[in-house]
RNA sequence: GGCUCCAUAGUUCAAGGGAUAGAACAAGAGUUUCCUAAACUCUAGAUCCAGGUUCGAGUCCUGGUGGAGCUACCA
């Protein structure tokens, strides 16, 4: 039984015989700093169920705790908050149980037989990754691992956007303007070049609609009329159909774009265990809007469309298959997912990392999958996230006002370099073992950057000076892991000595071990909360305390055998732990820096 | 118009209804015979406004103000 069940047990049993009163829970909380004591009780709420002054009660709890538990040395109590202090005895012993643990916190035990799919990034394949897609790259993989951590099964996933009218334009623009380039031709990266097309298209199209305008049409006519988007639609017909010339171009044009993908992906440190394509399942949801539709989940209007009536829960009617009979954007993500549960029959449930310009469509998506029955329905969520702004305005593809994702990636690694060199530090290593260095630091800027604000809020991304290698950021971090390396090289421990229940703690060496302890409790908020930020902003703290105790107290130089050999532990217990938690945010740790 | 989200030091971010709202950057002042100074230590500085609920509100509720998004037989 660990200490804080134990506490709760007798803080109940205290209670009980005193008050004669059952309490449901007791709640913990960690002793703000500037008070005595490791953990503290809330008196306060107590109150409704013990009549009594808070301070009476918390001093009967406290001396009751002291007298029936070892390890709790002593109490005290402020206004109405009870401090109990643990004794370091306490401390050493859970030390001692996982100094050697190189998994602590970050491994829980399976529970439970349901697995997790996790969607993420999701990309049409007419452009290139931006920066937007980073941060939605970033977060599913980062919640992926944060669920893995707390002890689920978790399978990555993505659908990719690979039919529809935008492909369909990139495919033109290459047609007509493209003389026959490819990736080897240029020298470009697959989705570059697809992309550039898809610039060309649209300069093209905004050509014609001016042109038309000018010949009396109005816009919305132009937009219309335009040859351009004509042959567009006319080109997606064809794909429809299954033309073979079309079809082939896409096809090649796709394969394009999955290469220059994989390589950002792969620069990313991201990765996904199943993929799915939206031209194979874009039909998919039509039978179960007929099977909603026999069950009274929809109705369907005159014109023969199809509509789920929402306005019992709140929200509007919303359409689910067109008057042609056609799919909507609904019609498939119903289908997806009720395919993805089939495919994987574990899944107990889905995270979706999508931006927060989608938070009603997924409201909808999610209600009407519960409608139709299925039981996982209620483990659905929606990992909705800010948009990344741009100090000069919103991103637009069309328009070029974008932070490309593979330029991102460079430009940090560049300013790693720029500023390791500046600090004249790395001499003597070899130019590969530099620039993989540099990688290492400029994505884990980028990553940490992006990962530790909470995803709910937008990001201002100024590429210029928004990166900062000091303070909290990733760069910090790796380097606190870097210099802890340092020592544990240069250590030499004698025979692990078993010891330590007569040590007394050192504070900052009792706070490093606090922090730590935290962890696991960490990882499953996380989880819970879909939240990489949580973790980020905990490794930040425990970086910080160890800074604080490596500027502090001596080390190597310590003044016994004893407190040297617990003081080069408890590094290395700090090291596997930001180790283990940059892990899972995807972040990257260098040996020296 | 309706609905949703956001608002905390000059700036970028924290704070499971709990104690005196934490950091970092920028500003100012210190610390290198010693384990990596990309560090540490100190100083100054903030909850958009008005009500309410509560023993206790940055956090919950109501109403404002400001910003963003959604409100398609597009995806």
């Amino acid at each position: 039984m660990n200490l804080q069940d134990s506490l709760s047990k007798h803080i109940k049993e205290a209670v009980k015989s005193i008050y004669n009163v059952e309490l449901d829970v007791v709640e913990f909380q960690s002793t703000r700093r500037d008070f005595a004591g490791d953990l503290t009780v809330v008196v306060f709420p107590l109150l409704k169920l013990l009549k009594g002054n808070p301070v009476t009660i918390g001093e009967q709890i406290g001396t009751y705790l002291t007298k029936k538990i070892d390890d709790v040395k002593s109490f005290n109590v402020v206004k109405g908050f009870l401090n109990i202090e643990i004794a370091d005895s306490y401390y050493l012993n859970v030390f001692n149980q996982i100094k050697e643990d190189e998994t602590f916190g970050f491994e829980s035990p399976k529970f439970g037989d349901k697995a997790i799919m996790v969607e993420y990034s999701s990309p049409n394949t007419n452009k290139p990754l931006h920066l937007g897609h980073v941060r939605n790259n970033l977060l599913g993989y980062s919640v992926a691992e944060i669920i893995k951590a707390s002890g689920k099964k978790v399978y990555k996933t993505q659908i990719i956007n690979d039919r529809g009218i935008h492909i369909c334009k990139s495919m033109l623009a290459w047609q007509r303007f493209g003389n026959h380039e490819t990736p080897e031709s240029t020298g470009l990266k697959g989705d570059k070049l697809v992309g550039n097309y898809y610039v060309k298209f649209d300069q093209e199209y905004k050509r014609e609609i001016s042109d038309l305008i000018s010949r009396g049409k109005t816009e919305e006519e132009a937009k219309k009329l335009a040859p351009i988007i004509l042959a567009a639609q006319e080109m997606l017909q064809k794909w429809e159909a299954g033309d073979l010339k079309t079809v082939a171009l896409w096809e090649k044009m796709n394969v394009w774009v999955y290469e220059g993908f994989a390589e950002t992906y792969k620069n990313l440190g991201v990765d996904f265990d199943k993929l799915y394509y939206e031209s194979q399942t874009y039909l998919l949801g039509k039978e179960f809007v007929a099977e909603g539709l026999r069950t009274g989940v929809f109705f369907q209007k005159e014109d023969g469309s199809v509509w789920c009536d929402l306005t019992p829960d709140g929200l509007d009617e919303k359409i689910v298959l067109r008057s042609d009979g056609t799919a909507v954007y609904m019609t498939q993500d119903i289908g997806t997912a009720i395919q993805r549960a089939k495919d994987f029959p574990d899944v107990g449930g889905m995270v979706y990392t999508v931006g927060n310009e989608q938070e009603y469509h997924f409201k909808v998506l999610f209600l009407i999958i519960q409608k139709l029955g299925f039981e996982w329905a209620k483990y659905l969520y929606h990992l909705s996230y800010g948009m990344v702004d741009l100090p000069s305005g919103k991103m637009k593809s069309r328009e070029g006002t974008v932070v490309d994702a593979d330029d991102l990636i460079e430009e940090m690694t560049q300013t790693a370099e720029q500023i390791s060199e500046e600090l004249g530090k790395l001499e003597g290593y070899s130019k590969s073992e530099k620039q993989e260095l540099y990688k290492i630091i400029g994505l884990g800027a980028l990553k940490y950057y992006i990962l530790k604000v909470d995803p709910r809020k937008r990001i201002l991304f100024d590429p210029k000076d928004s990166i900062d290698f000091q303070g909290n950021t990733g760069p910090f971090i790796q380097y606190t892991y870097a210099r802890i390396q340092s020592i544990l090289r240069k250590a030499e421990l004698k025979e692990d000595v078993q010891i330590f229940s007569e040590y007394v703690l050192h504070d900052k060496e009792k706070e490093l071990i606090k922090q730590i302890l935290l962890f696991p409790e960490v990882i499953q908020n996380a989880a819970v909360n879909h939240s990489p930020a949580l973790i980020a902003n905990y490794t930040y703290d425990l970086v910080r305390e160890f800074n604080s105790f490596y500027q502090n107290v001596s080390i190597l130089g310590a003044d016994s055998e004893i407190e040297m050999t617990l003081r080069v532990k408890l590094s290395k217990v700090v090291a596997t732990t930001i180790k283990n938690s940059l892990k899972i945010l995807g972040i990257d740790v260098p040996e020296r820096m």
